[in-house]
DNA sequence: CTGTTAGCGCATTCAC
DNA sequence: GTGAATGCGCTAACAG
């Protein structure tokens, strides 16, 4: 199992064939000026040697690599995990392969996997950045050495950047109204750490949706966690000790969701009866539960992460095509 | 943001310096033979050139990239999602970048997934093969080329080759203990399609784990089902159907379970009381779940892919360590 | 239609 | 301690 047999080259085609290594070049790549019978000759032959085109010297020739890079903050989250079965889908329609990294949210880490992409010469990028991530240099510094980058759900809040992105405000007008509409008075919004741009985005879209139903806004309704379980199950903890508790509940993620209707049952609350839940969904098993959340926020990962390689791969072909900031809509999915 | 500037290369920093870029490529290498200055004005002149080495050329020069293939039926799955991450994380650690394609089940975009990892010279692969997967040559080709192939989860069964797997029958055997010591006196197999290699391993290891506990075994009781939502419920039908119901289920994976416990409540069945189950699994959420199954059978997929990947490293340093079969047992998981 | 030549960027062997 | 020369495998400009 150890022999390593060297795989044949054009130049050992050409031999054989006592012709040109540039007409066999030629030949493989089915070049119009190369005869019918050239090329039917090359290509027998190449088949007996088992030629294999040894594409690191193809790539370090044509200063392509038909390769694009995938950095994500997780690759195990299932949000992410359809994004990058979608990206992957493209890529190989395009005839692209797809390298692939996982940020853990740490800048540094993130920074080095960047630089290895960058060094690899990839076509183009396909990011998510992670949450800490602040120095965004990087971007420029890609795009200005020929390798475009395209971001999807979580984005740079830059102008002239290419970017897919959910917008959190629909989905929360439509959980709102929903909520509204079956008569609930009192709705809390449970967020994540303030830290985060995505937990300003809710925050804002919450207020703009109660304000929008002519809701009285308290402070003591919106719920901050470090959307740790013991966050959340502090979260839930503060909720029930509420004078006038909320019976609607719209919530940071999915795990945020489960682990407050976990704490909710354990209080002896009844799930869709005495209290109500909402989540944006990144973890998919409503469809399962005995006794789901009333509904989930879709932000589509998968949908997103298509659009920005279908941009990405514009952006490839066609290094002069305008920015593109796509914004999806959120929906309530109940 | 068109402008792309050529990054500098070693020749540049050569002319820079006055001289000459076997010294440059050298020195960037902190090559003991190169003298201190010469190395500092080097990485300086580097630095100030914005040098970064082109790995294309590297790869090609030096006939090794850096770089490991990972195929997999789904990138979707979360149980594949836990083994992505697992792998990234050793090779990012060996300072590797990871290649990703997911071959749908589909031998030929298997093939052609595995075609072109080959091509791109990666120094070795990991994979689960698809589950309609026959033709098992291309294992000798990528071998005797020299790239090491190691398998986990979906493994060939061939001697002779690098695998990681799971031994479905640890798991089965304490999951019909369980049910046993419980007082279950019908204990069903709902078993995944009999072509499936999976479904055999799971039915070999039921009818084994029965015997040991010395059960009755009857055929009605190995239900069989496509996978497919229907084709499961169709399954809890004929369980609902039978003369001595069971009340213990032992089934193909967490998906099938859930259908069949939908299923089963819709028939007015209470779970944990009427009808128990148990699982491979695949789709960890029981932690969350109001009522969930019994148990589950883990197979850890991080654990076998990282032990996979740390095979594989072992063999593209090593390229002549002996072959390893690894078997890691099942654990029901309650 | 085909051959000759050159060069991509780098590491490395051989000189000095 | 440093420089000159070579070649990895391939494509492409130029020449016929």
């Amino acid at each position: 199992m150890n022999k390593v047999n060297k795989p044949a080259t054009i130049k050992e085609i050409a031999k054989k064939l006592k012709i040109s290594p540039s007409t066999v070049s030629r030949a493989l790549n089915d070049h119009p000026s190369i005869g019918l019978v050239t090329t039917m000759r090359v290509k027998k032959m190449a088949e007996e040697l088992n030629y294999e085109p040894n594409q690191t010297a193809i790539f370090f020739k044509q200063r392509k690599t038909f390769t694009i890079a995938v950095i994500l903050p997780s690759l195990s989250e299932p949000f992410f995990s359809f994004a990058i079965s979608e990206i992957e889908n493209v890529a190989s329609a395009q005839r692209y392969t797809v390298l692939m990294g996982q940020s853990l949210d740490d800048p540094d880490r993130e920074e080095q996997i960047l630089k290895t992409f960058k060094n690899h010469r990839v076509d183009g990028i396909l990011m998510s950045i992670g949450k800490k991530t602040t120095n965004l240099e990087f971007i420029e510094k890609l795009e200005s050495s020929g390798i475009p980058v395209v971001f999807f759900d979580c984005v740079p809040s830059l102008p002239n950047i290419n970017k897919v992105q959910s917008d959190l405000s629909t989905g929360m007008n439509e959980a709102v109204d929903a909520f509204v509409a079956r008569g609930h008075k009192v709705i809390a919004l449970v967020n994540g750490p303030k830290t985060l741009p995505a937990s300003e985005d809710r925050k804002v879209a919450y207020l703009s949706a109660m304000k929008r139903n002519g809701m009285d806004i308290l402070e003591k309704n919106i719920i901050e966690t470090d959307l740790s379980t013991e966050g959340n199950e502090k979260a839930m903890d503060s909720i029930f000790a509420m004078s006038e508790r909320p019976s609607a509940i719209i919530s940071f993620n999915d795990f945020v969701t489960l682990d407050l209707m976990k704490a909710a049952r354990n209080k002896g609350l009844v799930l869709n009866q005495d209290i109500f839940f909402i989540s944006y969904a990144n973890y998919p098993l409503w469809q399962y539960m005995e006794n789901p959340p009333m509904g989930r926020i879709e932000q589509f990962p998968g949908m997103q992460a298509r659009k920005a390689a279908e941009i990405l791969f514009e952006r490839i072909e066609n290094s002069d095509v305008a920015d593109q900031q796509i914004v999806f809509k959120s929906r309530l999915v109940m």
